[in-house]
DNA sequence: ACCTGAACACCGTTCAAGT
DNA sequence: ACCTGAACACCGTTCAAGT
């Protein structure tokens, strides 16, 4: 049919992107295929391939737009503050992610699905919004280390983070049967960030 | 061509789990296919659903073997010990799952594979296998904990197993970059179980 | 009774051919 | 220059037909 005047590239490029995540919304990520998305833009399949290098490609700018939005929710906790409330604030951001997990959930399941590997050599921006998500959490861990606990610290920022997701993965995708009912979760989320707080008090 | 008697049934069954297993070790859980199967085995793609329900059963089976093998290798930890003991005890026992978790890697990853759920109805032998998972690292806090603390004391055991395994995976499967060299995962693991011991002691 | 293999409804990806 | 859509090489799964 030759050129359509009636999109420009990028507009053609979001609307992929548009419609790859309304799909994905709807459906679950395991409907997004190219087929289905042409379908939904009203295009051949091999426009897609115009716009972006592979599915793979598409699927890590999902990726990346989902990092954005947990970025956004978990940076607005205050730092500098006293243990007490640092504390606080911890337990608070944990149930963040648990929440964000939860509204997210299609998109926040693909962060972790084992069919996409970021082994690109372009894909050091990707891996720049993993490391931001360590931030918020380090700053709130400050009043916690002294100086020439650099190593320290940023190893508990790490630690904590991966326990916390690692309780949330494995209740969230029912791998492990963690718990007997539901409220627990949380509940197992405030002891584990207790008891790390208190073993390194 | 009519039956075949040169198996029996059962014969057949394990012929397809075998070079199921064998597809996975050598090419990974994605080059599992019914189709590749049926070729090694010298049969048609159909005779694989007169043996399993469906590809999902097949790969339900291979996790249920690699459990088995992982209950194998954590269950060998001494209990009933001294408070520092156990702790050694416990870093052992984190560091033979990160192991397991190289040596059976593709098996490994298959576990936490978002492909397949396993809401059947007929699972719960499945869960029962997971549920065993925590009974070793159970033990081993038996030291930590006085009675009338039973609940807490179950919780730290999944607790504990979450942090680890998350660490674990979000490490091997490079969805967080966590750290800088390759050692320091193991420094964390061991962080992290002096920490939280620490903290409930 | 068991096994085949063609058939159905899908995939991701490519690329010659059209406008 | 852009888009098509057929083609290639795959999937899981089913089931009439053969022995």
């Amino acid at each position: 049919m030759a050129r359509r005047s009636d999109h420009t590239r990028e507009e053609l490029k979001d609307a992929v992107f548009k419609a790859a995540w309304q799909i994905i919304s709807e459906e679950g990520f395991d409907a997004l295929t190219a087929r289905h998305i042409a379908k939904q833009i009203g295009y051949a399949p091999g426009t897609i391939y115009n716009l972006y290098d592979s599915m793979d490609d598409l699927y890590l700018q999902i990726n990346a737009h989902t990092l954005d939005l947990l970025n956004a929710r978990l940076s607005g906790f205050a730092d500098n503050q006293t243990k007490a409330v640092a504390a606080a604030q911890m337990k608070a951001m944990a149930h963040s992610y648990m929440d964000f997990a939860r509204d997210y959930r299609a998109f926040w399941l693909m962060l972790f699905n084992l069919k996409v590997t970021i082994h690109r050599p372009d894909a050091g921006w990707y891996h720049e919004k993993v490391d931001q998500l360590f931030a918020p959490l380090e700053k709130l861990l400050v009043p916690f280390y002294v100086q020439g606990q650099e190593k320290d610290h940023k190893m508990a920022a790490r630690i904590l983070w991966s326990s916390v997701h690692g309780l949330c993965f494995l209740q969230e995708t029912d791998k492990l049967i963690l718990m007997t009912n539901q409220s627990s979760v949380s509940e197992s989320v405030d002891y584990l960030v207790e008891t790390f707080l208190k073993g390194i008090a």
